[in-house]
DNA sequence: AGGGCTTCTTGACACAGATCAAGAGGGGCG
DNA sequence: CGCCCCTCTTGATCTGTGTCAAGAAGCCCT
């Protein structure tokens, strides 16, 4: 027996404790914290395909994805897409250097499946950057981790070949093989959809 | 005439100055604060060759460049060096991300020239973050700057060829030609000397 | 100031991976 | 339910860049 309309809140307080769960990976909240933090959220109901953010506009919301799966992308002069990361629960989705930094956003985000995320205003999350620090020290550490993440795909992306680069991702992100069709992944393995194809049999 | 015994102390308060700027990029500091920030930083010669971070090694101290060209670096398992950023005045010297989160650093840092560098150590500057909040401001917006930076990266890599890499670099930061030896820049431009050297002569 | 070592250049060749082309599935929409 | 388009594969060829090799040019150190 389902009861829909119920079943509203408790979808809610769950993607709450999944947010709560992720901002303490940096930083612990005290009760009355939280308490302030998780108000201003929403979900929101996400359309494969959906355009969540284009490229070049002002990145203004920040969510968590509670469901789905989505893809940060950019645009080359002559038109060709490359992927630069495919975004899952429970990741954060946005732009992160556009919605803080305030620059229009280099990239654009659609989803790449049905889903659902918890969002927030720009506004709101750094109002409440404002009136606790705890914000803050999880933003700084929120950010360093993300470079981190960058600098170790830029590394791989250097030194691998791309046989290597193909069963590096297998080993460390298979799912990423499920969650998107394997032209993404080729672009965001950085090669052409023929070499990870071919990459894909040499491994069999 | 020349007193470098009084000299020393102009020095530091010079540095503290671009030290001071350069923070303020980012968040302003009331003279207060500005006050305790000051404190714990020293001026550290460095010589021409010498490691300031070895890979693998945990960073401890965050440094200001104030003179000078330093390489930030890792090695492959089979010894190759790539080189991913050259850093001077008035960049931070030192890995952030090992600094901050508390990781073996994964990258070595190299002095190309030598040089004077601000200096303090990771725990004075977390005890200043801890009393200082716009300190964690600062911190976040020099992580996302820092983000940016790399992601701009990522993508010549991906999308520009070697020549193109190369006359970008001669347009943006025409510097670092002189500053470092070419092969350092061939391997920060993901290229090898011999194409490097093709890039040049073709340009002119 | 000279000798030797390192850096840079130039040439010949090799190869990983891109591009072009064509065929085989496979799944969504009328 | 079946058509059609889109995704993936496989093959053939092309090309940018790496590698190997050797000479030229600086630069540092004794």
């Amino acid at each position: 027996m389902v009861f829909p309309q119920v079943d509203a809140q408790p979808e809610r307080s769950r993607a709450l404790d999944q947010l709560r769960r992720s901002i303490e990976t940096f930083v612990s909240l005290p009760e009355e914290v939280w308490a302030e933090v998780q108000k201003p959220w929403h979900l929101r109901p996400v359309r494969r395909g959906e355009q969540l953010t284009l490229e070049g506009e002002m990145e203004s919301t920040f969510s968590l994805i509670v469901v789905g799966v989505q893809r940060l992308y950019f645009t080359t002069p002559d038109g060709d897409e490359h992927t630069v990361a495919f975004v899952y629960p429970p990741d954060y989705s946005g732009v992160p250097d556009s919605l803080f930094l305030q620059v229009p956003s280099a990239y654009g985000l659609d989803a790449l499946s049905d889903g659902v995320i918890l969002a927030t205003g720009r506004n709101r999350l750094l109002e409440l950057m404002e009136r606790h620090r705890e914000l803050d020290r999880w933003a700084w550490r929120l950010f360093a981790s993300a470079l981190a993440g960058r600098l170790k795909r830029e590394r791989e992306l250097l030194t691998l070949t791309a046989q290597e680069r193909y069963e590096r991702l297998l080993r460390e992100s298979p799912q990423i093989l499920q969650l998107a069709p394997l032209r993404h992944v080729a672009s965001y393995l950085g090669m052409s959809p023929e070499t990870l194809s071919r990459a894909r049999a040499a491994q069999l």
